[in-house]
DNA sequence: ACTGACCGACAACCAGCGGACCCA
DNA sequence: TGGGTCAAGTTCTTGTCGGTCAG
């Protein structure tokens, strides 16, 4: 008779096994055979199929009653109906705003056992811990912010759950992955490998990653089995929106800042004869920098050249013709870099946010965001994501990066559906002329 | 309880023509 | 003359996060 215990991120087998079951393999330093955490379900399958007789010590779960008064919509539906068909295991790809966390929710009380729910941040951690509380009639754990408390329904970071999951991965049945293109980080896959559950959801706006990680979380917590877009729902469940490219010149002086830091860096490209296609070749040159000076020379001339574009003068003047015109709106404004946040802040009166600001400063202008005594606000990267941003309609993107993603998540913040039924507006502002046509180009 | 300093993790980071040399 | 290899001791910088610890 075969056993299968959980012992610390690995399921071990007992009894001799058969060494062809799926992920099992002998561990000579402790005599044993094992398998990754993850593979459980899998396992288990195999030993049904062959009808070998085992005795499932992993997890002994109690089943929990649970319920909702929340009402799916249709496309919400059809997402928990593609999850459970794809045997309770896969991603689901839905726009910031459509209610996320409502499935994740809906999965719970459908299958009612315990629950670990993975979220990047101290304040997604807190959103979560009050939904659940307000939908279940039972205590909900929390692991992060300074706070250790493990329940049947727990809330984690991902850092705290990369610090335990080897402990509580026994625990929980479901394992809900909240912005689930984190996982794909080198170390948080960790989190998934170690967890025994064997059902699985990932919830993300985004789910490829130019990296390919996003087959490594496939394998880890399932296919993407629906995906739902903006345009899918705007006009009903989000805002309209539109799009406005703005092209600017560079002043004669950026210009020539621009062509010289730009020419040192394709000058070392061509004199070392280094094809830039992809992201690993860029990373091939990121590597040859650590050692050969030139190559770390043009990477900062690169960076430089980067900086010239991305803060240009005439953007900061459009900026305010276009603050002009929207008098009457809310409007968030995003820039690349912390130095240009505060002198637009500066320069235009805007409460700034950045990494920089304190938590209660934070709080505080989000707050006067929200109850309208501000009706603007500057940030760089801060309120990409995981942070609860009150809504706004118009968007100014000052500078970005080519990630798709950030694109997708910017968007995202105006798109809250308007009472009045009005259109988001989100403004693009890119210098003509220069490598930011390409990568504007490539975040759509 | 809050704050700031520290640490480590993660993500984005993407040219526009075209060498030099050795060896079989 | 055509084809393979240059090249090594393992990784730029910036922005942002969470965890930890001291005060």
């Amino acid at each position: 008779m075969l056993e299968l215990t959980y012992e610390s991120g690995t399921i071990r087998v007992t009894g001799d096994p058969p060494s062809d079951l799926p992920g099992v393999e002998y561990d000579e330093r402790t005599q044993s055979a094992r398998a990754p955490a993850f593979r459980y379900a899998e396992l288990v399958d195999a030993l049904e199929e062959r009808g070998l007789a085992y005795e499932d010590r992993v997890c002994s779960l109690p089943s929990l009653s649970l319920s909702t008064a929340y009402d799916l919509r249709e496309y919400q539906q059809a997402a928990l109906d593609a999850w459970r068909d794809a045997g309770d295991r896969g991603c689901l790809e839905l726009p910031t705003g459509s209610g996320k966390t409502v499935i994740g929710i809906a999965a719970m009380v459908a299958l009612g056992t315990p629950a670990l729910v993975v979220v990047p941040t101290i304040d997604l951690l807190e959103q979560w811990q009050r939904e659940l509380q307000r939908e279940f009639d039972q205590p909900v754990g929390r692991m992060g912010g300074g706070e250790q408390r493990v329940e049947d329904i727990t809330v984690s970071t991902y850092d705290s759950a990369y610090l335990r999951a080897d402990e509580l991965g026994d625990r929980f049945g479901l394992a809900v992955f909240d912005e689930v293109h984190h996982l794909g980080g080198e170390g948080y896959r960790d989190i998934a490998r170690l967890l025994a559950a064997p059902a699985r959801v990932g919830l993300t706006a985004t789910f490829e990653r130019p990296d390919g990680a996003h087959e490594i979380i496939a394998d880890l917590v399932g296919p993407l089995v629906q995906r739902v877009s903006v345009d899918d729902l705007a006009g009903e469940h989000l805002a309209d929106y539109d799009i406005k490219r703005i092209e600017v010149a560079l002043t004669p002086d950026e210009r020539d800042r621009y062509e010289e830091h730009q020419g040192t860096f394709t000058d070392y490209l061509k004199q070392s004869n280094i094809q830039l296609r992809s992201g690993s070749d860029y990373q091939e040159l990121v590597k040859r920098s650590g050692n050969d000076p030139a190559a770390r020379e043009a990477l900062l001339a690169k960076q430089r050249a980067r900086e010239v574009m991305m803060n240009a003068q005439r953007k900061v003047d459009r900026l305010a013709t276009i603050l002009d015109r929207h008098r009457g709106d809310r409007i968030i404004v995003f820039t690349a870099h912390t130095d240009l946040v505060y002198r637009l802040s500066e320069r235009f009166l805007i409460p700034a946010i950045t990494h920089e600001t304190g938590a209660s400063e934070r709080r505080e202008i989000l707050e006067r965001f929200r109850d309208g005594t501000y009706s603007r606000v500057v940030t760089a990267n801060v309120l990409d994501e995981g942070v609860d941003v009150p809504d706004a309609n118009v968007a100014v993107v000052l500078s970005g990066s080519g990630s798709e993603r950030e694109f997708t998540q910017r968007l995202g913040r105006i798109l809250r559906p308007k009472a009045d039924g009005g259109r988001a507006l989100l403004y693009e502002l890119v210098t003509e002329e220069t490598a930011e046509e390409r990568v504007a180009r490539r975040r759509r």
